[in-house]
DNA sequence: ACACTCAGAC
């Protein structure tokens, strides 16, 4: 066999790579598809001229392997075009070894320098992720074209090198280039990733070079704004392309479901629809996304019937999506059904159902799925274990929760930070506040500021004041500024009477300016979300609302409802106290939602905080009054209210 | 014959 290696005229490095690559070939039975020896044997170079025209000869060996065999064989003679293909091919299968071999025989071919070719090197580099070899290539050109740097620049930009493709763009401008559209669409990809001054500076030269409004370009634009968070100009550049395709309403798309804007989201995913275009996974994808961000149950439906209706197969990517979006909107049943329908799952389909039924505080369930999961051979990982640990925790399941933190280690999966902050919580949770604070004290990192602030919950929850006062002075100097820990604090001290101390911390917050976030609750219906603000009286049907909470709170308190106001901050009378507390956010919601939904109809609410103690006593009293059940979602945790009682048995 | 845009979930 002829041996392209007799008289190299390339570079050493290149060499070795081809050495290692062509014995690493031969010798692995399991990767080559064939021996090239036996596969080319007793043919002459006559036999194959007419192979050259043959579609099928690149299929024979995906790879290109037979086709080099061919040409070092002598029984084929290459051509520009030949090695374009095979430079293609591997490409296209993201086969670097293979294409090292090709960008050997193309060396030793009189082809080494046609520019054409070497810009198919470089583009072979640069899509199979090594850039540096595809500048190497660049480098070392006599001669170089607008697809050279385009090329080249791409190389870096596709794999995560912005700095880099924006250096050469800037190289590439001296050298008196003008952009075109292939060149703009990567270099504004690497100026997205860079930031926004540059990313603007990029689509002033679009506009200076008239491709502003190419499909591409725009895409790109459109995803540079909306990564930016500016979606009016997102909007601007887009209404402005006279052509779209899919991509550019997927950008738009993803931009506003990454603001957690699913209304809009879902309206664009319609618009999208009726102008024409075919919703992809990434398109269902981002618009799950949005909906589960802010539980947004009907318009997820909706939009679940479209992906349906589609024909599109519920595979994982779009599937896993969809799971978490049911579980993150209330609906676990819903979650199981995608679950079950699952056309493959992965791993990350049992963690989201893992997670969902976690979130629901069904720890048992959530323990068995996990069995079920190990029975069934399929691997944990890291965030497995995280919801295991986050389900023991919620369902204060201490020994399980105990028994699976072990387990993980046993299986050399090694906790992060999240693991350590939910085993505090675990502790906590269930009053072990001696071993949690020794839990933090024996730990192999340092404790972080969630570690600190997962005590604190706790020794609310067990009003712990002393060591609840150590805790959030470790919160205080590793994260000031969370107005949380500060809010809970001052309730420790409020509820044990310690209103003066309640106080002090309220000023401290005053005084180094940490704002709270002020509370809301909102809800779904009719594809309308209404929102309810403590306090707030924007609501057009506020008076309402008000009139109606007014009553049900006479008629709970006939079956046993006493306000707590211990938890309310304001230093005022008794009184004012207890019609603030009457007019929580969650609270107007619930009123909202027993005036305008259908008897027996359950209820979903969505809060941006943890609902407080007072609020979660009277939905009991309001699920056993109206005989309803209502779903509350807190910042991580739903609660199901049904008949006086709540699935977290008060313990959350 | 060679170069471009988006991109889910725990």
């Amino acid at each position: 066999m002829k041996r392209y290696i007799t008289n190299p005229p390339f570079s050493d490095s290149i060499l070795k790579t081809v050495l290692f690559s062509s014995r690493h070939f031969a010798s692995s039975a399991a990767t080559a598809p064939l021996d090239l020896e036996d596969d080319i044997g007793g043919f002459t170079g006559a036999s194959f001229g007419g192979i050259i025209q043959d579609k099928d000869l690149l299929r024979k060996t995906p790879n290109g392997l037979y086709v080099l065999g061919l040409i070092d064989n002598g029984a084929m003679d290459p051509n520009a075009t030949l090695y374009n293909q095979l430079l293609k091919r591997c490409t296209q299968l993201g086969r670097l070894k293979e294409g090292r071999l090709v960008h050997a025989h193309v060396l030793n071919s009189s082809y080494r320098n046609y520019v054409a070719v070497q810009n198919s090197i470089i583009n072979m580099y640069a899509k199979c992720g090594s850039p540096v070899e595809a500048r190497k290539v660049f480098d070392e050109m006599a001669e170089r074209d607008m697809v050279s740097w385009t090329a080249v620049i791409t190389g870096f930009s596709q794999n995560d090198r912005a700095q880099e493709a924006l250096g050469l763009f800037v190289e590439m401008l001296r050298d008196g280039f003008v952009p075109n559209q292939f060149t703009l669409g990567s270099v504004l990809k690497a100026a997205t990733a860079v930031g926004e001054m540059e990313g603007r500076q990029i689509h002033a030269v679009c506009l200076k070079s008239g491709h502003g409004d190419d499909v591409y370009v725009g895409s790109a634009l459109v995803d540079m704004y909306a990564k930016c968070g500016q979606m009016e100009e997102a909007k601007v550049v887009f209404d402005g392309l006279m052509s779209k395709n899919e991509v550019c309403w997927n950008a738009l798309i993803a931009g506003h479901a990454r603001k957690s804007e699913a209304a809009i989201a879902v309206r664009l995913f319609s618009e999208m629809k009726k102008a024409g275009f075919e919703a992809t996974h990434f398109t269902y994808s981002s618009v799950f996304a949005a909906c589960a961000s802010i539980g947004a149950l009907e318009q997820g439906k909706w939009v679940h019937g479209h992906l349906v209706k589609s024909g599109l197969k519920l595979i994982a990517f779009v599937g896993n999506t969809l799971l978490d979006m049911y579980g993150k909107a209330g609906s676990i049943e819903d979650a199981h059904k995608v679950f079950d329908r699952l056309v493959k799952r992965d791993v990350v389909s049992w963690n989201s159902m893992l997670t969902a039924c976690a979130q629901h505080g069904l720890g048992r369930e959530t323990v068995e799925c996990f069995e079920e999961m190990r029975s069934r051979g399929i691997l944990p990982n890291e965030v497995t274990f995280l919801c295991v640990l986050t389900a023991c925790s919620h369902s204060g399941l201490l020994e399980e929760g105990l028994y699976y933190f072990e387990l993980m280690k046993k299986l050399k999966l090694e906790p992060d930070i999240s693991h350590y902050v939910t085993m505090v919580d675990l502790l906590g949770r269930a009053g072990q506040l001696g071993h949690a604070e020794k839990f933090i004290k024996e730990m192999p990192i340092k404790p972080t500021a969630a570690i600190w602030k997962a005590l604190l919950g706790a020794c609310r929850m067990h009003k712990n004041i002393d060591l609840g006062a150590y805790a959030a002075e470790q919160v205080f100097e590793l994260d000031p500024y969370d107005s949380g820990p500060h809010i809970l604090l001052s309730n420790i001290y409020a509820s044990a009477g310690r209103l003066r101390d309640a106080a002090n911390v309220r000023k401290m917050m005053n005084d180094s300016g940490v704002k709270k976030e002020p509370a809301c609750s909102w809800l779904e219906i009719e594809n309308n979300v209404h929102m309810f603000v403590a306090n707030d009286d924007s609501h057009p049907q506020r008076n309402e609302v008000r009139r109606m909470w007014e009553k049900i709170a006479d008629k709970i308190r006939e079956i046993g409802y006493v306000p707590d106001t211990s938890h309310v901050l304001w230093y005022v009378d008794q009184q004012e106290r207890e019609v603030r507390l009457q007019c929580h956010s969650e609270k107007l919601a619930l009123a909202f939602a027993l005036l305008n939904t259908p008897h027996g109809s359950t209820i979903r609410i969505k809060k941006n905080i943890r609902v407080c103690g007072d609020c979660h006593t009277a939905f009991k009293f309001v699920s056993q009054l109206v005989g309803r059940e209502i779903i509350l979602r807190d910042t991580n945790r739903f609660h199901h209210f049904r008949g006086g009682s709540c699935s977290c048995g008060d313990y959350w």
